[in-house]
DNA sequence: ATGAAAGCGCTAACAA
DNA sequence: TTGTTAGCGCTTTCAT
């Protein structure tokens, strides 16, 4: 239960109006400036003094102005996070409600505020770039850009204080938390094929980001020259129906498959429901791996093997960074790279 | 391609710094009055005066600084979202996402940020409360409130312009968009029962909130006096697990169900995994019906039929309810109440 | 049509 | 230890 009273300060003229940092000292019987101290925590009060503030406070009702306080102090602690996503797509995002939450849970022991900044039109890129730079935000957490994005470029010219979730090649030395998609890829993919497949698909999406061709990338590795370019198939997207449609089209292709690396669980799991429609058995007839580690992953039957990716871990770390950053310490050094494990589950 | 500028001003002392009014003041050669008139789209500047000032504005690449203008106009051009949802479960909710995109358009259009903000731990609500009543926002739309909800009270005691999206029994007279849970549950059990169900069944979650209670009072209107409480399967949560939780028990306690209203689209999928791992075919033994109409209901085999819930629309209208009161217009006389089809598929 | 000047609520430098 | 004062960058009277 909460006892603060909102009352506000009543006027002259019978209107109440909220408490400002003269209402406090006037009922203190101090300055202003001793209840900027109190406020600041500074040394240099008497605890007299420190009392009859605290008092006057709760008296009034008095909760500071954060716009006046920004205006001098220059910072708002408040921080931004991006998510530069298409449409409603960041919700299909499994990671993105994670690393969120880890971003909140660093920034609220901070006693800084997250604030979630959509983008999901042009002109929200144009309102956006001018919020950046309004000066109502001390830093930013960009998740999921992509390789010459606008709002990377407008970041990179304000320089404001910026944390980015991946790693899209443009952005310079400027701090970032990623996870080793090539690394992982490459792990599963071989364990995939420690199953005794041989003929090994994958179903290829979001290759215009770094996660996207990275995990391709960490296929292409782990086959080795038993590599079949004709085994994979690129979809646009991390979504359940590409992963129907990827699956399709490589059953077409090459019906002797029998692994299949899916971009994504929710790949996997279009890609699963597919393979048994076609009548195949799981993972008797063909293994299949995905990527998230999400809840589609457990819904899959039986259920799916795939590489567990630390959300909330990710959000943390660049939120982390991005106070470093605004304490002036020291930037990090590029970029931290968090492990990955491949969970093995039964679907392979 | 974006040609701003975000180039300052070169102080004497060689160091960059952002542009202030003053500066395209000078710059132009006119006031700072003058300036400020022409940021704000007054009339009585002369063309000359304005053209001067928008050459110099662009010049020394001037942003107005938010907090300034915040403490002067006594508010922010920024509202937020509140969603009180424990952990991380805010994102397995299938409106949110639409909720959010939905508030964002139409704040977007009235050049209003959205500040989404996270309720995640007792912590963050008190800072949430400092937030809100630090002046950082001039409105609030709240999500999925419960009742004696402390952010409900705590918005209350600032008189914050704010809607609800939902209908908690205790928010007072405040603005608020919600469906009508009860009619849309009612509709929807009388058709299943129409296909010529005896057994119906229902699984109910989140019976603390006005969704959850209202859909259980439709689903009773809707049976009438061959309403039976043997099937009616209490639930925490819209999920999955507690779907097939829920759905075992039933099947436990009366074998001869033959129709399932569940509470959620994700409660159904829950349900209808069950109901076929014991066997039973779907439409044929078991006739099931979820709600919400989110992506849940295109991945079941067979598709759900369900009741579409207008998540957008409730975010825009919760949204335009706020700018409206922050117009100062007619507080929208209590709430607005949304339209929800049924929509009709293959699982009953 | 424009300039000068007074604040918005707060902090910080300087006196005392 | 405390009070006084000068701004932070902007808008907005009130003169002109």
């Amino acid at each position: 239960m909460c006892s603060c009273t909102y009352d506000g300060v009543v006027e002259s003229n019978g209107r109440r109006r909220r408490a400002t940092v003269k209402d406090v000292a006037v009922e203190a019987g101090v300055s202003r400036g001793t209840v900027s101290r109190v406020l600041n925590g500074q040394p240099y009060v008497s605890d007299e003094a420190r009392k009859a503030i605290d008092a006057a406070i709760a008296k009034v009702g008095f909760v500071p102005n954060r716009a006046a306080r920004s205006l001098v102090m220059q910072n708002t602690q408040a921080i931004g996070l991006i998510v530069h996503e298409p449409h409603s797509l960041f919700f299909e995002d499994p990671n993105i409600g994670s690393i969120l939450l880890g971003a909140n849970a660093a920034l609220s022991e901070a006693d800084y505020q997250l604030s979630f900044l959509i983008a999901d039109s042009p002109r929200d890129i144009d309102r956006l770039a001018r919020y950046l730079s309004g000066g109502l935000i001390d830093g930013v957490i960009i998740v999921s850009a992509r390789v010459g994005d606008p709002i990377t470029r407008a970041v990179a010219a304000l320089d404001l204080p910026a944390a980015f979730v991946g790693h899209p090649r443009d952005i310079g030395d400027a701090a970032y938390v990623a996870i080793d998609n090539r690394g992982a890829a490459r792990e599963i993919t071989t364990r995939l094929a420690a199953t005794g497949r041989s003929r090994i698909g994958m179903i290829a999406s979001a290759l215009d980001r770094d996660s996207g061709s990275d995990r391709l990338a960490g296929f292409v590795d782990a086959l080795g020259n038993r590599f079949d370019p004709q085994l994979v198939e690129r979809v646009p997207l991390y979504s359940y129906s590409d992963g129907q449609a990827g699956m399709r089209t490589l059953l077409d292709r090459a019906p002797d498959i029998d692994g299949v690396f899916a971009s994504s669980d929710a790949v996997a799991a279009g890609a699963m429901d597919v393979l048994q429609a076609a009548g195949r058995v799981i993972p008797d007839d063909v293994g299949i791996v995905g990527f998230d580690d999400s809840s589609w992953a457990l819904r899959c039957d039986p259920p799916l093997s795939t590489v567990h990716q630390p959300a909330t871990e990710l959000g943390r770390a660049a939120a982390q960074s991005v106070l470093r950053q605004l304490r002036g310490e020291d930037p990090d050094s590029g970029g931290r790279v968090l492990e990955c494990p491949v969970v093995w589950r039964a679907s392979a």
